[in-house]
DNA sequence: CATCGTTATTCATTTAAAAGTATAACGAAA
DNA sequence: TTTCGTTATACTTTTAAATGAATAACGATG
């Protein structure tokens, strides 16, 4: 007998032809950068260094074929984060993806719970 | 444009009520048990520590419900390890559950060319 | 009851990742 | 031309994980 549940979990990334991966991760830091407009402040949002966050956005664009952040110093706020049309398709497509694999999740996890009653 | 392609991918885990999970790294060591009988063979095998391999294999026991390796010392060849039936059965959910989402990928992975196309 | 190869366990060492510290470079705006 | 808050970068320190070394415990078998 098996009472207790099993649950079937896992994640899921965009990679470019050269291994580099885009996730939960990255995708976080993205959000960040819309929301505030700075990669300092998305970094200090999510309590990640800004040196961590710097590197993880210069893999971003070095990575993939096209920009996903543009980042600016200097003017009038002292500097500024964007993230580019290529980086909000991805960000739109990411969370599509998320959602089937939710389901995809959901459906595994009856799956085996049928199987182990 | 974008001629370079992007692709999906991906890691799923079978998780116990306790957050415990059963994933790739494991599932190599149990198929590694299954061949050689013996986990110091697996872990060398796979080029794990010894150790680590003992600890996670404590892991899987300790976590899910039921056993999922027998581990016995002394004797004929001076010990073995035994994957149980439960363990038997979540070793091939997993695989069931690999292929299923390699399809999921796949899918993804053509849409997402579709989209950037 | 000695042998053997395995499992069991501890402790030290190595390795890699993340975080912290410090400071320069930038450029619009006042 | 000074100020400001940000980006850029190097260097050090901390932290965590993996590995390595060493040794005890085990028990069927001969």
């Amino acid at each position: 007998m098996n009472s207790n549940k099993l649950i079937i979990s896992g994640r899921v990334w965009i990679n470019s032809s050269n291994q580099a991966s885009l996730g939960k991760g990255k995708i976080k830091i993205l959000e960040g950068i819309i929301k505030f407009g700075s990669l300092r402040q998305a970094a200090l949002d999510m309590k990640m260094s800004y040196q961590q966050a710097w590197k993880i956005v210069n893999e971003l664009n070095s990575d993939f074929e096209n920009e996903v952040v543009i980042l600016q110093r200097g003017g009038k706020d002292g500097g500024k984060a964007i993230v580019t049309d290529f980086g909000l398709q991805m960000l739109a497509f990411y969370n599509s993806l998320q959602k089937d694999f939710e389901k995809f999740l959901a459906k595994q996890s009856e799956k085996i719970n049928k199987n182990f009653n």
